[in-house]
DNA sequence: TTAAAAATACGACATATTTCGTAATGAATT
DNA sequence: AATTCATTACGAAATATGTCGTATTTTTAA
């Protein structure tokens, strides 16, 4: 029996690149213009500081992209939850020693949940239990 | 009446910032040799790495010491919480649309939690909806 | 009091990230 | 066809991060 590390390419977006990845995420698909118009809104930058970081994104496999038309249409590489999942358990080890419900914690006592939100974890926490 | 932004310090740890940190946290504190030998058991690093790292630490405000003798003494000058607090709502905003129930549901979900844990969650959560 | 050991200071370099200017290319309009 | 405009390509520079070698200083021990 032999043991490999998992060959996932490690995901590891810069903050600029997060940035990027959420709009696409939420849009779908995308020009570098809408993209950056959408930048625009949380940050200042020239267009071709995006384009570039686009054009880097795509060479490192986070984001495809169709050019067969003058403008070149993007679309995330790497699905959103793969990332979230990624990301939290990098912080999960490198600030809550390792401890998810240390987070979790953390998260309910500093951040506002709505009643509703309170019961949903509940249930879920529910069906964990049972298995 | 005027606004301010927080004057709170952009507490912005870098990856190994983190590591450093998180030794720094749990032994209270340590001499940088101290906090070298550690990180060994987690990394690979030449000594003045971790020396030089935690020099700039030092001019950042990340850290404190004491050079009253040869050994300087350090100690984190950034409170695990505060970081937690700061790092994790950073991400619940560019990861999570903002919303830490996505956040808690993810973690859960992704990362095994034992059933003593669950249960000192669900008291947490009993706790909030009284108020 | 010397010599060895341990620690800090610091410069330098490699790599990654972010930024932007300019050139080249293709499309659209006159 | 010529001009304009939007787009991509690409080089270059500024900053940040991580790494380490060497010099200097201080302590310890022979």
């Amino acid at each position: 029996m032999l043991f490999r590390m998992s060959t996932t390419k490690s995901i590891k977006p810069t903050e600029s690149e997060l940035e990027i990845l959420q709009v696409l995420w939420n849009k779908g698909t995308a020009s570098v213009r809408e993209v950056h118009e959408e930048l625009l809104s949380i940050k200042e930058a020239g267009y071709t500081t995006t384009l570039k970081l686009m054009q880097i994104m795509f060479e490192k496999g986070l984001v495809k992209r169709d050019d067969s038309s003058k403008t070149h249409i993007y679309q995330a590489a790497v699905s959103r939850e793969k990332t979230q999942k990624h990301l939290l358990g990098k912080m999960i080890d490198t600030l809550f020693g390792g401890s998810p419900t240390e987070l979790v914690i953390q998260a309910l006592g500093n951040h506002k949940a709505s009643a509703d939100e309170l019961e949903a974890i509940q249930k879920m926490i529910d069906n964990l239990k049972k298995q």
